[in-house]
Order: C-alpha cells, then sequence, then structure tokens
RNA sequence: GUGGGAGUAGCUCAGCUGGUUAGAGCACCAGGUUGUGGUCCUGGGGGUCGCGGGUUCGAAUCCCGUCUCUCACCCCA
C-alpha cells in the first residue's frame, strides 16, 4: 500500500500548530468582541451561484466545486462575504442596525500554492451594516483590525494601514482625463507599480496607456503620498470625493491610531465589488502579501438580489500573519502548557494524597498531569514535567507528607517552597493562568 | 496555465567525478541519578536514498521517464 499524503496546498496541525491556531483565533475573536462584533457561521458549502452571480464564471476554475447526487452545482466557500450577504439579506427587515458581525471561516481555493497562500486557509473576517455609509463605521472597521495587530505586539513600526478610495480614485482620473473605459486599467496599473521594478512598470505603462499626456498625468498621481497633498493637488471637481476620506483620517486620528495609518493612491484591491474606502495592511518592510485587506461596498446585498444597503468590512487571513509574527518573534505565547505536574517518590503516597490533590486542581481548572509509571525517579519525572511545559512541579515526598505538606516548585526560575496542600489549594484561586473556569 | 529549484531517518541536511554494512545534528526511548528538571555524557530504536525503468561486476551517486513538494509569474475574493 502506497503511503497517502497531505493534499497539496493543506496542513496538518499537530499539538504545535494547533496551539499556535488557537492563540491566533482567541485573539482574533477577542479582539472582534471587544470591539462590539457578534459571532456568526455560515455552511461550508454553498451554490456555485453564489460566487459566480458576483464575480462572473471565470471564478469557478478558482475554486472547489462539485455536483450533489440531486445534480446540484455547489461550491466550497473560498470566501464569506457572499454568505454573509446572503444571511443579511435573509433577515435585513429584522435586524437591528448596525449590524456588526465577525466569523472565522476555513475557506478553501483552488489556486497554486506559494508563500504566504495555501489551498486551505482561515480567514478572520468582520462586517458592518450600517445605514448609510458613516465614515465612523469606515473608521470602527479599521480601527477592529489594528487592535489587534497592535494587541499581539505589533507597533507602529512594524505595520502600516494603506487606506485610499474608489469613488475618490474615480473622480481625480476623470478629473485627470481618463475614461471610465480606462478606469479598470489604471486600476490595475496602480495595484501593480509598488510590485514591479520601475522600468517594467513605464514599459508596461507605455503599452497600456499609448496617449503620452495622459500617462504623464498618472505619474504626477502617484507622486501624492498623503491626503493633504492630495488636497492640494486635486482640481475643484475631486475636492468633495475627497472630504470622506479627510474625515476618517481625522477620526483615526481622534482614536489613537494615526501612526499607523497612511494615504496611498496604489491602493485598490482587485475586487470588483469595493465602492468606496479601501486599504490593506503590510510589514513595513518584509516582501510579504498583505496581512489584511477591505473596504466598503455598498451594493453588495444588491448584487444578491437584496436592498441597496452600505456595508463595510475586512478579511485577515492566517497563513500572512502567521509568517509574520514569526519573523517578529511573537509567537513565544502560542505554546501549549501544564499548569501543574505531580511528582511522587513513593506511589503509595500518591494514592493516598496525591490522586485526590489532582482532582481538586482539575475541579478547579488547571490542567495537571502525572507520571503513570509508578516507579519513575523524581529526575525522571521532572524532566517530564520539563518536556511538557509545566508551570509548577507539586512534590509530594516523604519528607513533606506526614505534616500533610507538599513541595511547590516554580519550574520557570527552580525556585520552591513548602506548603501544607489546603493553604496550596487557597493560594491557587490566585493564580492568574487558571484559563478555564468551571 | 508558464518558468526555476528540490526530493536521503519524524525534522534540518551531509554523502553524489559509481565501490565495504548509508551518516550528522535536533527530536524520540533508555541509562549515568533511591528527593530535584532544562546542561552534559553513554547507549538504543528509526531509512526499499520519492517511484519505475536503463547503463554497469556494482547505483543514493550516471541516463530516461514519472510522481510529489517548493518558489516565482498569471490571478488574488
Amino acid at each position: 500500500m502506497e503511503k497517502i499524503q497531505s493534499v497539496k496546498g493543506t496542513r496538518d496541525f499537530y499539538p504545535e500548530e494547533m496551539a499556535v491556531r488557537n492563540w491566533l483565533f482567541d485573539g482574533w475573536q477577542a479582539a472582534s468582541l471587544r470591539n462590539g462584533f457578534v459571532e456568526y457561521d455560515s455552511p461550508i458549502f454553498e451554490y456555485l451561484q453564489l460566487y459566480t452571480a458576483k464575480s462572473g464564471d471565470e471564478i469557478a476554475g478558482q475554486l472547489f466545486s462539485l455536483t450533489d447526487r440531486g445534480g446540484r452545482e455547489l461550491a466550497i466557500r473560498p470566501e464569506t462575504t457572499p454568505s454573509l450577504a446572503r444571511m443579511v439579506n435573509q433577515r435585513i427587515n429584522s435586524l437591528p442596525r448596525p449590524v456588526k458581525w465577525f466569523s472565522i471561516s476555513r475557506l478553501c481555493r483552488a489556486e497554486r500554492p506559494q508563500k504566504g497562500r495555501l489551498r486551505e486557509f482561515f480567514q478572520w473576517n468582520t462586517d458592518i451594516i450600517s445605514d448609510s455609509a458613516y465614515e465612523y463605521a469606515d473608521a470602527d472597521c479599521i480601527y477592529t483590525a489594528v487592535d489587534y495587530l497592535r494587541s499581539v505586539g505589533l507597533i507602529k513600526d512594524d505595520i502600516i494601514v494603506k487606506i485610499s478610495s474608489r469613488a475618490m480614485l474615480a473622480e481625480l482620473l476623470k478629473s485627470q482625463g481618463f475614461v471610465d473605459e480606462q478606469l479598470g486599467t489604471v486600476y490595475s496599473l496602480l495595484d501593480k507599480q509598488p510590485k514591479i521594478p520601475p522600468d517594467k512598470f513605464t514599459a508596461m505603462a507605455e503599452e497600456q496607456i499609448p496617449d503620452a499626456d495622459l500617462r504623464e498625468r498618472l505619474m504626477r498621481l502617484q507622486s501624492v503620498g498623503s491626503i493633504g497633498e492630495l488636497i492640494e493637488f486635486a482640481p475643484e471637481s475631486v475636492q468633495k470625493s475627497i472630504y470622506p476620506l479627510e474625515t476618517l483620517f481625522h477620526i483615526l486620528g481622534k482614536m489613537g491610531i494615526s501612526d499607523y495609518c497612511g494615504f496611498d493612491i496604489n491602493i485598490v484591491r482587485g475586487l470588483a465589488y469595493y465602492t468606496g474606502m479601501v486599504f490593506e495592511i503590510f510589514d513595513r518592510r518584509s516582501q510579504l502579501r498583505a496581512v489584511c485587506g477591505g473596504g466598503r461596498y455598498d451594493n453588495l446585498l444588491a448584487g444578491l438580489g437584496g436592498p441597496s444597503v452600505p456595508a463595510v468590512g475586512f478579511g485577515m487571513g492566517d497563513v500572512v500573519l502567521e509568517i509574520l509574527l514569526r519573523e517578529k518573534n511573537l509567537l513565544d505565547s502560542a505554546k501549549n502548557h501544564l499548569d501543574f505536574f505531580i511528582v511522587y517518590d513513593d506511589y503509595k503516597i500518591f494514592e493516598d494524597k496525591g490522586l485526590s490533590l489532582v482532582n481538586s486542581l482539575r475541579e478547579k481548572g488547571f490542567s495537571t498531569a502525572f507520571d503513570y509509571r509508578r516507579t519513575s525517579a523524581m529526575a525522571r519525572q521532572l524532566k517530564m514535567a520539563s518536556s511538557q511545559a509545566a508551570r509548577f512541579a507539586v512534590i509530594l515526598g516523604q519528607e513533606t507528607i506526614d505534616s500533610d505538606e507538599i513541595t511547590l516548585k516554580n519550574m520557570a526560575d527552580g525556585s520552591q517552597k513548602r506548603i501544607a496542600i489546603k493553604d496550596f489549594l487557597k493560594e491557587t484561586d490566585k493564580y492568574e493562568f487558571q484559563r478555564r473556569p468551571l
């Protein structure tokens, strides 16, 4: 029998990797909740049409689809937003606004895997559906993403939120003489520019925009590096569409995260459904893909047969994020730990006093383990405690057990003390690493 | 879909101008240690050298095919 390996672009989560994944998810969930989002989930497969309706038939080649026994064309979800739109549409008249929902979902895309990009991955999605396109919602959305990244130790020197606006960009380009049919071409040029060398970009621009004068205007646009410069640069007709962006930056400043944010005209994002503000978050130094991307899509619900309702949201994948956090050595706390390891030199004493202690600690929610072999040397047992990353060893020895005392050893610094079992159990109520209260 | 790189122990890799029984470090198991872990020392288990074919007295090593992984391009929700 041939050995069967895991499928291309998928990952096995051994306990070590699972600890990292759970730690990421915990952080995502905590950030969502403290920013006022509530959690939802959708099925792992949907009708294929849910994805082709908005993105066209080409999308079908990039996702895993199947036909069920009833002849239904289905697809494993490659993203969450269409499902969200479907769910919200179904209850649009009974949901209190704003709808602030988040989800952590497992997604699959039939792509060629490469660095930061797999065929199965997880994505944290948050979406806000409000009554009108308030800049407060845009800001709250960006703030939530930054809030999470900040909470895991990424500082303003590590990451940058690059912000722009589709609506503003369209107005700006038109004011420079571009016509509607050219916008798509220019979007893709702007998107590519930071990723390719200047001479290659020039060649590409010459090919796609034959008019030298237009090309010159596009080059000048790209020198606009801040919202202030943009206001100065843009003609009167565009000012009105800059105003929401200007307001957004003002709000982000008041929320205390302007150090993380900057205007960037090269941010357009690929997906067609964005209508207003768009943003992406990058590591300032590395060549990694965007850690997070999102924006405003005011007609997404309408595209699926619902009402026209303004919405803003973002997605953050686990793959690039993990690479980034690993580069910055910020995954130290994402490890499996044991709270207590009980060590004994005589199994009779362990059975007499130790097993009930195990029960007491576990009842309190502490992870607790011990050696099954009965006759192991204490050195061995402490070795086990170390390899299981126990915070404390509880030593039950003949020297102390007659007076109902144990020796509590802090495995991190080696310090230890004698303490009565009764007092030890009382003391554990104060331990802050107690993670699963009953 | 296009192009580059790589497949040898669980992991990272050495060995490759063909030549004893295929190696190291890490990890794992055990001993050194009958009240104290992480270090150190000793020993052990673990490999059809991705798979198939060819050349040869002899192939991990050379040739052909094939599969897989990986990186980049395309695309990127």
